[in-house]
DNA sequence: AAAAGCGGTGCATATTTTGCAGCGGTTCAT
DNA sequence: ATGAACCGCTGCAAAATATGCACCGCTTTT
């Protein structure tokens, strides 16, 4: 939409850092570019770049400037996919940030069962720690953002908090199989495979075992859950996961145990949006029922 | 701000009703307005007037674009004010659509206390009755409302809800005047005087007279609570406020006494904004005062 | 000290928008 | 029934606006 040409060239000179490596981005001169971010400047009544000797960077102003263009361009979508929503197609994309326990089973699983009755609709989906996911949301790169233990909650409005216990896993010839209940300090006691520590699980068990003046020695440290499943069916460990990143049925290749929330307090999964957003209908009405869905399964 | 023009002259012609009308008001010539407007359809990629043979109407897309278009313009003004906060000036408009009874003592009183404290910002007050306050917030007319009993509350976010009991009032040499609780059915035995139907304490009284099987006899019906306080003074009669619009000291020319809830039901006065919306700082700051008030006077 | 990169500006040129006049249609008062 | 009054819409020339080019003054880098 043309009079929303000057919002993408702003955007681009923050991206890029400068007016003149901006343009060539935009094919349009420098000078064309430089002008029309001075009208703009001046219209608004007030400055949104600093300039500095290697560049333009956007001020504080400027900041709050690029996050209404953002939630402007963001809502026009929303208005045009309601209009299509209203001669009739059922059409739109949403995209997700989530963590990685969602990837093996929830998220395929849910998509493609919605999928099935909207196929008109479109998803993205990207793997984001939690930190980054709600930067995703701020900045409406993602419309629904589903983390395990997000850190900073402002901007993101909870749309459903599900409880999710640290869940031991290990092959069935470990042998802790055999006991109905698991302790943490058993856990330590033998060979164990950690996320990283800026995943939450990881956090959660860090501030348990401290609690226990226990401290944690993984033989493996890793970013990928993936990996940890995988790996304890090859060496006799332990590893750690929650609850939704496990198969519902039983047929696992391996035991899993909950650990009781008197050992590690009990995390929660959340499914949220940018706090204040209204969301595009394909997109508030997929949170909806995954809200639902969440709540009868975990039965909240 | 230019790229916002063609908006604007959106909303013009959706109130004008026509084209050229709309095209005077906005001192372009037809033709270029008509321009304009063909191009927007175009790039939005849909209709947003329907054409008449005695001009144009908006079409259900282009009431959800006009929804857009405000709240594009109003998120700016917003944007404007936050930055103009940042360079330490505290300034703002601050627009409230209220319940009568708000007039006599209390937003009088608040707003004056606040711009005591804020002298660069001001107000705009405007009576609406419970049905065009919600419209009002929806229309970006106003930033707050602030009324008894609302109709439909959709898209109106509640700040605050504060309970008030249906109070009556009456001259102190009233044969009421002298007990210390007064049923409804002994204020229908006497002459009294009640708002207009739309206005919600006559709602409330009208559904508690029907539940004892009683009818309302109006010797004035008004629809002004002003009215009704000067005149339960003229004549003998009874008089109908909620607490909030009487004044808080004793020092009052007439009896008050509140209907216990088993007569009638307590209604709400709501304070709210529209949902979903980030309000102006100025707004949002003004609001979250007026409900720590409000909720402190009322203790709830 | 020179080179490279930056934002900003004057001026001629290209592009877009506007106003004017006029078309074909429907409504409304006579 | 009929003409006047509106209506939305369009071709075309004029006005307004945005763009590209060449160049300035400046700072950083080499």
């Amino acid at each position: 939409m043309k009079h929303l040409q000057t919002f993408h060239l702003i955007e681009a000179v923050s991206r890029a850092g400068s007016i003149r490596k901006a343009a060539e981005d935009m094919n349009i001169t420098a000078s064309a570019l430089n002008r029309r971010i001075q009208r703009f400047e001046s219209e608004f009544g007030s400055q949104i770049f600093e300039r500095l000797p290697r560049g333009v960077r956007l001020n504080p102003a400027g900041e709050l400037v690029l996050q209404h263009i953002r939630s402007q361009i963001s809502d026009l979508v929303r208005v045009q996919n309601q209009v299509a929503d209203l001669s009739g197609e059922r059409r739109g994309h949403i995209s997700i940030a989530c963590s990685q326990a969602l990837l093996p089973y929830f998220l395929p699983a849910e998509i493609a069962k919605y999928r099935a009755e909207h196929p008109r609709v479109s998803f993205s989906v990207n793997v984001r720690d939690r930190a980054e996911a709600e930067q995703e949301l701020s900045t409406f790169a993602s419309d629904l953002a589903l983390v395990f233990e997000p850190v900073h909650l402002v901007d993101f409005e909870v749309i459903c908090a599900i409880p999710q216990p640290v869940t031991v896993l290990m092959s069935p010839d470990h042998p802790l199989a055999q006991f109905d209940e698991v302790r943490l300090r058993d856990c330590l006691d033998y060979p164990h495979v950690l996320p990283t520590t800026h995943i939450a699980i990881r956090h959660l068990i860090e501030a348990s075992a401290h609690r226990l003046s226990r401290m944690t020695a993984p033989i493996v440290e890793t970013d990928s859950f993936e990996f940890i499943r995988h790996y304890v069916l090859q060496e006799k460990c332990l590893g750690f996961q929650i609850p939704i990143g496990l198969k519902q049925d039983s047929e696992r290749p391996f035991i899993t145990k909950e650990i009781s929330s008197k050992d590690i307090p009990v995390g929660n999964l959340f499914l949220g949006q940018l706090k204040g957003r209204t969301l595009p209908v394909a997109s508030a009405r997929f949170a909806l029922r995954i809200a639902a869905i969440l709540e009868e399964r975990f039965d909240v």
